[in-house]
DNA sequence: GAGTATCGAAACTCAACCGTTTCAGAAGTG
DNA sequence: CACTTCTGAAACGGTTGAGTTTCGATACTC
């Protein structure tokens, strides 16, 4: 199953390596800027009114743009909410500053930083809820907090080795001591995360875990 | 706004004080059990499909019982929903056990133990998801977890008399700080979470908030 | 120029679902 | 008994939305 995610309308069929340009097909080409636009526009209806209001005449009407032209590149609603939600996964690079305290608070800014925005909130909360039902959501949302995860075992080996955490700490117990607070203040107490919060958190957890 | 939380018609009319005997009006009684079964059946679709696929169909089938019977209880979907979310609310009370530590033990196993379950899982996703978009659904999660936070109140404050916590430790951050991990673990990573792990986030984040 | 594939807009088909109504019975009142 | 209100089942009306098709126009290749 290669999945919804691929769009394959958009390769070149199965000609074998042809000169790169492109502009083989005689007909008018593809508005290369649709693509983005109705992309966009589909994260926008989804933070606006989650999954539940989410229609794609909406998509059309806030992209600028006929609904055939949306499904000459989506084969369904699904497949674009899908690739809509698979462009919002950030690919957050695991921070090497020297320090447990730094490396964390790094890893949670990337993620949470811009998450306080109202929409962003919603489009989580909706994801989250969705991926319990759906098992293409639920794989979207794996691999993106796996990604993190990775990332806090790597921050957690080196300080390791550099002597700032217990040789036995272990890397998902403390992603989910840092990570959670903030999800749960933006998901359920709905207080905005500052620079400070995380700090403050990391601080904690930190002082909790040594020894 | 009395909210379509409630149900007039059950209600006796506006007759004063009659003798407490209810059965006064001829005709048929209501089933009493219905009301029970339509709303488990509520929370059983709702568990199993989340708000998207939530049909009042889906509900009567799963009862046992016809549509006119729900829509002669309940005025509208929505607030038969809203209904049955509200019965699932579960009433912390705050414990007093001598000790911090077994104070927010006892009350966050209240509130998570069996959110651990399946169901409840998707349950508590797909209202977090709806409250963003409901107002009604929104003031459900509120007052949910305000009852939550003045539990933690309680408890730090009996804490900082008995000199177990900091004067200045806030009760709303340290709730983030233990309900948050627990929250992320159920609904992010998907793992299950046992007394013990309770215990280890509790421990941790005292020991990180004293001194 | 002829031919082809795209564009936005609008109309269409078809299915799902909300909420109402109808119906034949059942369970109470007097 | 007559009368009233509830029951589950089924059908109905109305709306909404997914996905398709049609349309005149546009942009490209040959």
């Amino acid at each position: 199953m290669t999945s919804a995610t691929s769009r394959p309308d958009t390769a070149a069929a199965q000609a074998p390596a042809d000169p790169p340009v492109e502009a083989r097909r005689p007909g008018r080409p593809r508005d290369p800027q649709a693509d983005a636009a109705i992309l966009q526009a589909t994260v926008e209806v989804l933070c606006e009114h989650g999954f539940g209001a989410f229609t794609v005449d909406a998509v059309a009407a806030h992209a600028g743009v006929g609904k055939a032209t949306i499904y000459r590149r989506w084969p369904s609603r699904e497949a674009l909410v899908l690739d809509a939600a698979a462009t919002l996964v950030p690919q957050p690079d695991v921070p090497d500053t020297g320090s447990v305290r730094d490396d964390l608070i790094a890893l949670m800014s990337g993620s949470f930083e811009d998450a306080a925005s109202a929409n962003k909130q919603q489009l989580m909360a909706a994801v989250t809820a969705e991926a319990v039902v759906n098992p293409e959501m639920k794989r979207l949302l794996r691999d993106y907090t796996q990604r993190r995860r990775d990332g806090s075992a790597v921050v957690v080996r080196r300080a390791i080795e550099r002597g700032e955490l217990p040789a036995d700490t272990d890397p998902d117990f403390l992603l989910d001591l840092i990570a959670g607070p903030l999800f749960y203040r933006v998901q359920i107490s709905g207080r905005p995360i500052g620079d400070e919060v995380v700090a403050d958190v990391v601080d904690v957890v930190l002082r909790g875990l040594a020894h």
